[in-house]
DNA sequence: ACTACTTTTTCTATTTTTAAGAAAAACCCA
DNA sequence: TGGGTTTTTCTTAAAAATAGAAAAAGTAGT
């Protein structure tokens, strides 16, 4: 199963699209919290995720105007899809309940 | 932020109600997500939750009609509601991406 | 009442993940 | 060339997930 932290950065990835850097992904997920992650707190899943096939890289040497390393682009496997689809399968599931108990929980 | 177990453990608390007692959640995370879980990965996770102060518990000695220790039901507090709501609107908020994201991802 | 059995909880140990950030690498421009 | 900037690599510490043995508490049969 996905960790919570593993499916926000493959969504990132996927709506980065062609601006899959680590460090516009860091802002993405920023954004998203509201709360700052620090540099291993992106880079140590992603490549992790790399490592299990979820991930591919693709180094980009000094092809786009930056300072730093040699930028590494991400891309989302098949493998990939299919975690981040089946991980929001069970979101659905799981928040499919009757309407009292959500209610409960929304209006709190 | 919620872990994954923790937010179904939270939701499982909620839909079992009368019926929140560890083994019967047991059966519905089993249910829910596919896969059996081993009973340190309901108790570890519940009873920290239950410390933090998202979940209390509830002794009901010899009451019902069991072999067994006295059977403790958990109940959802205030806080835990208010995590189980935030978690689930990053999560609304996270899947709202244009049509095309989405549609790559599901189908996958 | 003693014993064997069932169910639920308590406790512990191991592995994995998260989290934070210092240090290194690569590039830019004066 | 040398100082400044950006991105990545690497290391460490804390937290969480995972697995399951052992203990506790009651029941039923003899």
């Amino acid at each position: 199963m996905l960790s919570k932290i593993e499916e926000i950065l493959l969504l990132m990835v996927c709506k980065l699209a062609d601006e899959a850097f680590a460090m516009q992904i860091r802002e993405e997920v920023k954004e998203l919290t509201g709360k700052p992650y620090s540099i291993g707190g992106i880079y140590v899943p992603l490549d992790r995720m790399v490592k299990r096939g979820w991930l591919t890289m693709q180094d980009l040497p000094g092809e786009a105007k930056r300072m730093g390393r040699p930028r590494r682009k991400y891309l989302i496997t098949a493998e990939g899809l299919r975690l981040l689809k089946e991980s929001h399968e069970l979101q659905s599931k799981m928040w499919n309940l009757p309407e009292g108990i959500i209610n409960k929980i929304m209006l709190s």
